[in-house]
DNA sequence: ATGCAACCTGTAGCAACTACAGATTCAAGG
DNA sequence: CCTTGAATCTGTAGTTGCTACAGGTTGCAT
C-alpha cells in the first residue's frame, strides 16, 4: 500500500497538478514558458513542484479557456488580479466577449436555417442534380 | 450556359479578387497552395488572372469559414459541388453538417448564458472586487 | 540495486492563416 | 518608348494555443 502524503501538504508534482486541473502537462509548461504561470519551485532534481496557489491560478485560466477567452484575454484578467483591477475592467472584458459569441450565435443560426431549408427541399434520390449543391454554390 | 455582354467577362488579378471576396491576397495564394482553390490561369508575366468560377468558389470557401467551418468540412462541400453525387449522398452529408452546426449553436448558447449570467452580478462600477473574478478565482 | 514511472529540456508539428523580404511585372503618364 | 510606382511574384518565417515526440534524468518502491 502506498503511502499518501497527508492532505494538510498541498505540494503537487506537475502530473498531480494536471489531474487536478484537467490540464495537459505539456499545457502547464508551456504556460509557465509564455509567462502565464509563474515558475515553480524545484525539487534537487529539478522536478517542478506546485503549491495551492499555483494550484488556483491554473484553475481559473482553464475556466476561462473553457469560456472561450484568448489567452490574451486571460493575460488581461490575471494583471486585474494581480495588480488591483476595478469590478469595471473585467466586466468590460467579459461584456466584449459575450458581443462575440452573441455575434456567433447569429451567424450559425442564419447558415443552420439555410441549411434546413435546402436540405428539406432535396428529395433524396439518386438523381445527380441536386438543389443543395445548387443554394451553397450559386451559379 | 448563358452568353453575357462582352463587358461582363471580368477578369481578376489577385487584388481585385481578394477585394471581391475580402479574402486576403496571402489567403487566396495559401488556398491554391493546399489545393482549395484550383490553379488560375496566368499571364505572360507569371501573374495570376481569375475567373467567375474562381470568384463564386473563394466566395462560398469564405463564407464556410466565417461560419465555422474548417478547411476540412469546406474541403467536403466543395467535394460534392465538384464531384458528381446523387442528390441522397449530398443531403447526407448536408444534414450531417447540419447536426454540427446545432451542437455548435447548443455550445455557444450555454457559453453566453453563463458570461451573461457572471456579467450581470457584476456592479461594474470602480470596486475592486469582482464577481467574475470571485467565480473564476475561488479562494 | 534496480526497474520503471514520472519528470526534464528542446524541438517540431498542427490549423489557418499573416507578414515579411527581395525580385519581377503591369499599366499609366510623360 | 520609357520611366515609375503599384501590384504581383516566390519563399520563408511568424502567429495562437497547444500537442507530440526524442532522448535524457530523477524519484521511489521493492
Amino acid at each position: 500500500m502506498r503511502t499518501r502524503a497527508p492532505e494538510t501538504t498541498p505540494l503537487l508534482p506537475i502530473g498531480a497538478l494536471s489531474k487536478r486541473t484537467g490540464c495537459n502537462i505539456e499545457t502547464i509548461r508551456y504556460y509557465e514558458k509564455i509567462g502565464l504561470l509563474p515558475a515553480s519551485a524545484r525539487t534537487e532534481g529539478r522536478h517542478r513542484i506546485y503549491g495551492q496557489d499555483h494550484l488556483k491560478r491554473l484553475t481559473f485560466i482553464r475556466r476561462a479557456r473553457d469560456l472561450g477567452f484568448t489567452l490574451d484575454e486571460v493575460r488581461a484578467f490575471l494583471r486585474l488580479v494581480d495588480g488591483g483591477y476595478t469590478c469595471g475592467e473585467v466586466q468590460a472584458i467579459t461584456l466584449e466577449h459575450l458581443a462575440e459569441v452573441r455575434r456567433k450565435i447569429a451567424d450559425l443560426r442564419r447558415l443552420e436555417r439555410t441549411l434546413a431549408e435546402i436540405a428539406s427541399r432535396c428529395e433524396g434520390g439518386a438523381v445527380p442534380d441536386c438543389p443543395i449543391v445548387d443554394a451553397l454554390y450559386p451559379s
